[in-house]
DNA sequence: GCGGCGATCCCAAACGTTTCGGAATAGGCG
DNA sequence: CGCCTATTCCGAAACGTTTGGGATCGCCGC
């Protein structure tokens, strides 16, 4: 390994003067500043990373911890945002580590043992549930952390988008569509942005007057095979419903599915809006006819996200950070307005 | 931050002995030993894992480097490969770091910069190609690495499976049902895996005294719309095959779609065999007729792949660590005998 | 009484970096 | 000539850990 002790030898200065021509700082001559950024190239010198952990008590690496699981329906999502947060934590110049625990292990533990063993600059949080006990941990630790969601239980900085309006703008279309028996397939309602699109869905309908159905609000596992299923059985309902809201594309593609199964055509007999976060993997795009709904791409959450957390690692008090990143919503082709009692309008 | 040096506060001893304690040394009074490890926990120490990589010279973290990119394509598989890695990876006590550079990074520079700036024990590299210029990176650098799959150019250690047999197996299954048009859809040749299942494929055919028809040998993405396009293709031949070997699962999935599509019914009209890497997100299960072919679990090369690795960061000289692991063959029921000129005796 | 020995303990150096405080030199100015 | 400043340099300490080479003490056998 090439230390700064061997540039010093080779351009006959002392180790303080290499390190500080290297670092940039004022006092060093020009000429002998080139002549050791020379010499460091030349001998191939790279910083050793431990040895300025060390002094400078930051490691440059940001930590998520995930529990291992052997269930893949949790992961679906996982490998996007992984990969996403990977890269623009990358570009900022630190480390990203994906730390997966053994199933069973408990991840409160590791977050505290990985942060108090140093090390680790900061945490990444995804999927927040209410009164999330690692932001608590994290939190009283006083270690740097970002979430990416909010748990509306305790104070925190995080990067979100405003899910009451994901549920509300979609609904309202429907709503002002004509549609009444609008059903929707929600996410796990232990997570806090599931609650909060679900209470948008019945604001929606409150301003319409109206309220919604319990029977056709249904709280799944965001992916094709359980959108499918449960697409299915609204459709088989003696009253099915004439629109369906998906969490998700990979929901909304269970649908279609489920439609084309059941003989049911979009948007004629069933018109249908999902939110939409941009992942390349599972995308909005293909949809035959072409799916709309709100969208937000979670690829800018995942730059607000490190960005925000390496201002949090930089300062000494932690500040609260809140963003809520914008939402768009398209109509598509996949929704209809449908007959609808004249006495009861819906537009100007 | 809890350190050595309050705990040897703590219990009036000097850093030393306390540091001899903790690492279970020798020459320790058993009481004295109590003591210490009493305050530690009580203290809530964990040592330093920074000033103890930068004495030690060790670090315990491995990386995997992979290329940023927009294509969702080429990572299909990752995913599993990440998760799976770093749980065995953190199972043994070491840290998993996954680095994704920008798109259109230069990989070879990442390995050299991450490895000299220290703080990297060691690497693992998946998907080689032949000649593969992070093998010879990392060999030059002296870094210990371990390679999923193979490079036959250069000697390295690594974690593979037969997949010469993988090919020879699943044609001579088919060859010895009568089959004769056999298609198989291939990974991409600039991949040693894919080229050695095709020649494997080959000499099955040489085995039977028979050699295989290019125009049905194909080389795709193996993801499930691309197995899709090329099965379509292939049924709509003047002359289709009448039997297909699928890469993975992805692809298999792709082929019975296009079976349906084309009316074209399994295992009645289309014989179907397909390797199967285990993975939970695309699963073998869940085919109707239920797929065969052979199979080797990935998740059984991560543990080979951590120990080895391992093995290899503790030994001061790189041992050639060389694994094949086992691979099993399943008929499956998704192909069927086809009548064959009795003149072409194919069994005992 | 003395050398030796086992048990238990500690000093100090080292890993490679950053940085505080000062030192050396040269030049300007009264 | 003495004083001050600006420029350029360096010694030494520190981050928290590990470890080699002792130090100290009580006790045994001769």
């Amino acid at each position: 390994m090439v230390t700064l002790k061997d540039i010093s030898r080779d351009v006959g200065l002392s180790i303080t003067q290499v390190s500080r021509a290297l670092g940039g700082h004022t006092d060093v001559n020009a000429a002998t500043r080139e002549r050791v950024q020379l010499a460091a190239t030349r001998l191939g010198y790279r910083p050793n990373a431990i040895a300025r952990s060390l002094k400078t008590g930051r490691s440059g690496i940001v930590a998520m911890i995930v529990a291992g699981s052997r269930d893949p329906d949790s992961n679906a999502h996982l490998f996007e945002i992984v990969m996403g947060l990977s890269a623009e934590i990358s570009a900022l110049g630190l480390q990203f580590v994906l730390h997966v625990g053994q199933p069973g292990a408990d991840v409160v533990k590791l977050h505290t043992e990985l942060y108090r063993s140093g090390g680790i600059d900061g945490f990444v949080i995804i999927g927040p549930s209410p009164a999330d006990p690692r932001i608590k941990c994290l939190t009283d630790l006083g270690a740097p952390f970002i979430v990416h969601g909010r748990d509306p239980e305790q104070p925190h900085p995080f990067v979100d988008i405003d899910n009451f309006d994901v549920g509300r703008t979609m609904a309202d279309h429907l709503l002002s569509l004509g549609h009444r028996r609008i059903a929707f397939l929600n996410g796990p309602l232990s997570e806090f942005f599931a609650i909060q699109r679900q209470r948008g869905v019945d604001a929606a309908f409150a301003a319409h007057g109206l309220s919604v159905d319990p029977a056709l609000m249904r709280s799944i596992t965001m992916i094709e095979p359980q959108g499918r299923s449960a697409a299915r059985d609204l459709l088989q309902l003696d009253n099915p419903p004439t629109a369906i809201i998906a969490g998700n594309t990979m929901i909304a593609r269970g649908v279609y599915h489920a439609a084309a199964d059941a003989g049911v055509s979009i948007p004629g007999d069933l018109s249908v809006l999902a939110h939409d976060d941009g992942l390349e993997l599972f995308p909005a795009a293909g949809f035959e006819p072409p799916l709309g709904g709100t969208s937000a791409h979670l690829s800018a959450a995942w730059i607000s996200l490190s960005a925000d957390l390496k201002q949090i690692i930089a300062a000494s008090k932690t500040p609260m950070h809140n963003r809520i990143l914008d939402l768009t919503f398209d109509k598509g082709s996949a929704t209809q307005s449908i007959l609808v009692d004249r006495s009861m309008p819906v537009g100007p």
